[in-house]
DNA sequence: GTGGTCTAGACCACC
DNA sequence: GTGGTCTAGACCACG
């Protein structure tokens, strides 16, 4: 059962959040290949949000081959595939790293303490993909 | 000399982007306590935008208090000083921190290889105070 | 029900006394927590201003902790929490008592007889939430 | 001897801050009726600002019936008239008490609190008027 | 419907 | 010269 936590008032658009939820989900295993997805108006519901939200997270997450549709029946998790070379892979993640140093830095935070916020962050995500604690 | 380049059409806004590049000069030594940025239309003309949008950017450092305006004088980088609370630091640290451990495990990163490139980025900041090497 | 009234043609910008009026507003609890603001382009019409002056009132009320904006809802009145350091927060305060102890001086008030409307005004704002009175 | 100090990167600007601290001094009784105030461009020279900013001031408390200027000998104190009503002189007041009281809530002050730094800033005009302490 | 960003251009205050 | 405010109006993203 997957459970997906949504949290309003953030800078993050909640169809983004599903997005992110979902494929953290397919990475940390706890969807597998085939495995099938909430229905849109299902999930809406229990999230209490409109369905086009849920739809259009969907939509997103189909357009980037993690996800498909099959009519009538729902959607479904497709085989992953690695799109990203190590390069890029590093990129994508630096262009985070930067500015999350520099806000550190300003609000004076040592390095061992940003690498230890970080690692307890890592920690909650493996363990806890759904964020059922959080 | 601080020089301050920008991309149109990104998914991040361009006052953000001017916010992210003072913050990291600061953060990294390039732009000292005392110094004074480029002015709001000199900047808006050299980057051909409008002015309103480096107000903007300018008065969010102001706001976060790394900056100050001198009536009729310009913008000067301010002496840093505890602002925050140690909460609120932790809470604007980890709503960084956050989306980058999803982003970093989506893409297949361990734990140690972030934490590598959160060490190299903190040890780039500070090291390299006048910016030779960026 | 929230009216806001602006004096346009004074030395205090609008935004301003939009800020101070929602500020006040909240601290005498005739906004509680959650509940919604004014929309932006709304309160622009009613007061027949532009709506980036309105944006620009909640924009910094934002930063400074107090609302939120929750994307395609609209802005709302956040939990109150400690954001600033003791530090900080008497500096805050003391921005606004200097020019007002200078002014009272000037006007040759005594201590007792400005700390008496200081009085007046904390007890006037707690002891009357729903601004019945007001 | 009159000393005045000014702030830059305050939000009050420079001219105000001359035209305040002179009314103060002659409100205190530091400078009593007739008493020369510092030449235009010696007060420029000390303060190292632009000797337009003075002679803002120094116009601006002309205007009030503060000073009088005597041609080649400079500004003098005028004997000062109590020009405001008791409504009125409150009424001024109460315009800078409200926000002081809205702010100082919000950011959690006691009403104790609030009155102690209103006493705490009285005490420092009154009894160092040109501010050599601060 | 909501807010977020940006432009072009105006007018003002300060130094 | 500097920054500060406001307007009118556009375009986009989110729900």
């Amino acid at each position: 059962m997957l459970t997906i936590q949504i949290t309003t008032g953030s800078d993050v658009p909640i169809f983004r959040q599903i997005v992110e939820q979902i494929r953290a989900a397919i990475a940390g295993g706890k969807l597998r290949t085939g495995a099938p997805l909430p229905s849109v108006r299902g999930l809406a519901n229990e999230l209490v949000i409109n369905h086009n939200t849920v739809a259009k997270a969907y939509s997103q997450l189909t357009r980037d081959g993690v996800i498909e549709s099959q009519q009538g029946r729902g959607y479904f998790v497709v085989q992953r595939r690695e799109i990203f070379t190590k390069a890029e892979r590093v990129r994508r993640v630096n262009a985070l790293v930067a500015p999350l140093v520099s806000e550190a830095v300003l609000l004076g935070f040592s390095e061992p303490e940003l690498v230890s916020l970080v690692q307890k962050q890592f920690a909650k995500v493996m363990s806890d993909p759904q964020g059922k604690t959080s």
